[in-house]
DNA sequence: ACGTCCGGTCTGTCCAACACAAATATGAAG
DNA sequence: CTTCATATTTGTGTTGGACAGACCGGACGT
């Protein structure tokens, strides 16, 4: 039980952790073999962690996710891996962002929140509910989390955001449909630790427009819970979310554990950025790597099941 | 990176850490603390964790949220602890627990969610909604968070109803209003590592309808966050909420630090089953502890800002 | 040219045992 | 009953080491 006086500028091994989401171990491990970090030491001897250092791991936790490697980039300067990131993403990103997305961006960062709010409500209005999924709601998260860690929004920015999407999707979700055709039963959540609900919202109200019965758990539920709860429920079908932060480790020691732990004939559906870097998923296990081909997805599962009534 | 096969019964410590979450670190200390845990190993030698302890520590987790200690709980039999979890807090609140909340906690144990969702949509309609947040969401809250504590609903369980009731309550939020008189501009957020945001939506509903302005920033905003929110929103009130597993340090400790860095004029409201207890509230902080003050509130702040200008 | 197998290197997570500040309980004195 | 000082409890930090599995690059066969 340490926590003590904020040192200031610099910040304990535990906030570091959380900030970029690198392990204690990891983080002690790293400044073994490769000198870095080095933070410096309070009065306690404990580490303490001052801000560039941080902002610069902060670096090296987004090429990860790009899929570089610690000791190739690790020993680099800062504004080598700066290059490294704007020359892999910041080109392809930039061209396909559309205007209307850094229209909204701007209201964001302006703090016109009210504007914001009309803005998307019109553009749900022009485009429908589905294309406003696929084409304003889905490419802005991304576009949001990404600004955030170029710096140009603030964490509480993009609080804001997420709690505005919520209310405009939340608003589609949970009410009750009646379909002539088998509707499956989807469980949607996500696994503990993982914070973002948009991507699971977004799936359940594209999941709900075709039909299916959708129970949305929100997120953070522990694996024993959801094997608890698809018996309890007699769901068809498990539909996981894993943000781009997720730890891949986990995300993939856990997914194997779920289909361990469910019968077989129990479809386990996987989506967001967390899951595109893992290689080998196991058997029996769908990946869904586009929102745009979820009613594709749900097509496919009644056309199996009638088969097999 | 150690990921192994899964002994089928017993799972390794960062399966206990995920599902548990309680820390590795502190797993391996009451192991040699109290000798609870008593995991099996693997192969390598690695800690294996038994069913039957993975369920203990659930317990034991539940328990100290309430306030125990982990000395006088860790020793005890699985049984034991199943009693203090039954009898701490059954008397008081069955007593005037209503007929219909306990009508409505069986559609939940029963899984009976589109029953559920129906029951309280009617229940809007007829109560109106701010009757309906006094009367019937706020105290099947608390009814559900306490039967979870006894054991008599599933974690998943309580996650499905804090989704549904999100879900209705969302429907009404951020909606555009205008009125005449000047409206208070309320910032709406929870400290970090709170989990639970129906209470800041049922306050952020019923602030809403007074006619305030509201701009909820959703759960876990660090305190320099908040400070920056405040000046980049013109907020005049910041309004945090605490649920009863909030850890009284934190809270009071958080409080006095934001009121510290807050300009004097900006009003700090707290509520929620954690400040209850706290025994010194800083200066210049309102307490609310019920949610049908809130009216009486704002109007007492409408009356303070008029006098001023 | 392309796929596949195989050694060597890289890397994160686990282990043990200990240290200690802060939180909490306990008991004494006003 | 409150207040203050002292004792106990408890989580988080420390060092240093081990090693399984992921990853890379070269050799080989087709």
């Amino acid at each position: 039980m340490k926590p003590r006086e904020e040192i200031g500028i610099a910040i304990p091994i535990s906030a570091v952790e959380r900030e970029t989401a690198i392990s204690k171990d990891t983080l002690r491990m790293w400044e073994r073999r490769y000198g870095f970090p080095g933070p410096t030491r309070d009065q306690f001897g404990d580490r303490i962690y001052p801000h560039a250092q941080v902002e610069k791991l902060r670096l090296i936790r987004r090429l990860m996710d790009k899929g570089y490697r610690p000791g190739k980039i690790i020993p680099q300067p800062y504004h080598a891996l700066l290059e490294l990131l704007s020359g892999s993403q910041l080109l392809h990103d930039n061209f396909n962002q559309s205007d209307l997305i850094t229209d909204l961006l701007r209201l964001i960062s302006e703090h016109r929140v009210s504007e914001l709010r009309s803005a998307l409500q019109s553009q749900v209005q022009n485009l429908g509910l589905r294309r406003f999924i696929l084409e304003v709601a889905a490419p802005m998260t991304r576009a949001v989390g990404d600004a955030w860690f170029r710096g140009e929004l603030a964490i509480f920015e993009e609080h804001l955001f997420t709690e505005v999407m919520q209310s405009m999707l939340r608003k589609w979700t949970g009410e009750a449909r009646s379909t002539e055709q088998r509707a499956p039963r989807i469980l949607l959540t996500t696994f503990p630790n993982e914070q973002h609900a948009l991507g699971l919202l977004m799936v359940e109200v594209l999941m709900a427009m075709e039909g299916a019965e959708c129970i949305s758990f929100g997120i953070q539920m522990p694996i024993a819970d959801i094997v608890s709860a698809v018996a309890a429920h007699q769901a068809d079908i498990v539909a996981l979310s894993f943000s781009q932060a997720y730890p891949r480790t986990r995300s993939s020691e856990g997914i194997m554990e779920l289909r361990r732990a469910l019968q077989p004939h129990i479809e386990i559906w996987v989506g967001g950025g967390g899951v595109a870097r893992i290689k080998r998923l196991p058997e029996k296990v769908m990946e869904m790597n586009d929102l745009a081909n979820i009613p594709a997805e749900i097509a496919r599962w009644r056309q199996k099941s009638d088969f097999s009534r």
